[in-house]
DNA sequence: TTCCATGCAAAGGGTTTGCACTCTC
DNA sequence: GAGAGTGCAAACCCTTTGCATGGAA
């Protein structure tokens, strides 16, 4: 992690009110530079490298932490273990049962149409696509 | 259960190539007379008041069973259970984030647009939409 | 000094597995 | 009888929690 990347994190985080302690800016570099799609699993391994004393249980509450303050979503992708997605524009994801590989699709790639906006009383949320495939190589998330 | 279901259920299975055990028609019963939406524990005390001695493991072995035999689908609703969903046509999911209700959305309710076929050796195995909202009172599955 | 954050270990929920018993073909 | 199906309990994985320590405001 250089200065400028570490400073620019260290924005984000107090942009979302986030005290930049050092587990945290560990877990941020990992997951909040670029557009990734990571286990807690993943993102414990990763952050240790940099900072090898960082416990499991501190890698989640920083994960649930982040979330909280929409730095990351969780993905709707079944399986064992949750999927963290530092991609906070609208998007889907195209997944592969195989292997567990999970990519971007923008928005304007994929578009849903007959969502009901706010039928009796009940609130939309969001919507999750997910689109199965078998194949899919690049962006490997390896979850299986 | 009456004896009309039985028979109905008794076909299915073995259209499925699947032994009708016991156990196999009790869950048979519980699932797979009308579109539901499950968890197996939901599933487990369902079918214990028609087989008080069928056990987790069997349903957790019947439930895989089933799915590997499109009997059913596991829904990729993120949270603490698998939901198993015994509506074979293709369609959509409505699911309330505070209840844990699930409803169905017709495939023509809800179209997708702009999913990519089969690009670059990739095949496509299925696409998944789930539409979150709050405040939605139909078809508790009370999940939390 | 008062919170908040962290780490460890233990607990928790959901699911799977090992193994012996039972049933079906 | 051979193979498949079942039940019990223990194991397993992922995640959360309790509690004591350490650090920041």
């Amino acid at each position: 992690m250089n200065v400028l990347n570490a400073s620019h994190l260290q924005q984000r985080l107090h942009e979302a009110s986030i005290l930049p302690t050092l587990q945290r800016m560990a877990v941020a570099s990992v997951l909040l530079g670029r557009p990734v799609h990571m286990t807690a699993e993943q993102v414990l391994d990763a952050a240790r490298r940099q900072l090898p004393s960082l416990s499991r249980a501190t890698v989640y509450a920083v994960l649930q932490l982040f979330v909280r303050s929409r730095l990351l979503k969780e993905l709707p992708i079944d399986g064992a273990s949750t999927v963290y997605d530092s991609n906070t524009e609208p998007h889907h994801h195209l997944y592969d049962i195989d292997t567990g590989a999970v990519a971007d699709l923008s928005a304007t790639q994929l578009q849903v149409l007959g969502v009901p906006e706010a039928v009796g009383g009940m609130q939309l949320v969001g919507v999750d696509v997910i689109v199965r495939v078998r194949g899919l190589v690049q962006d490997s998330v390896s979850m299986r």
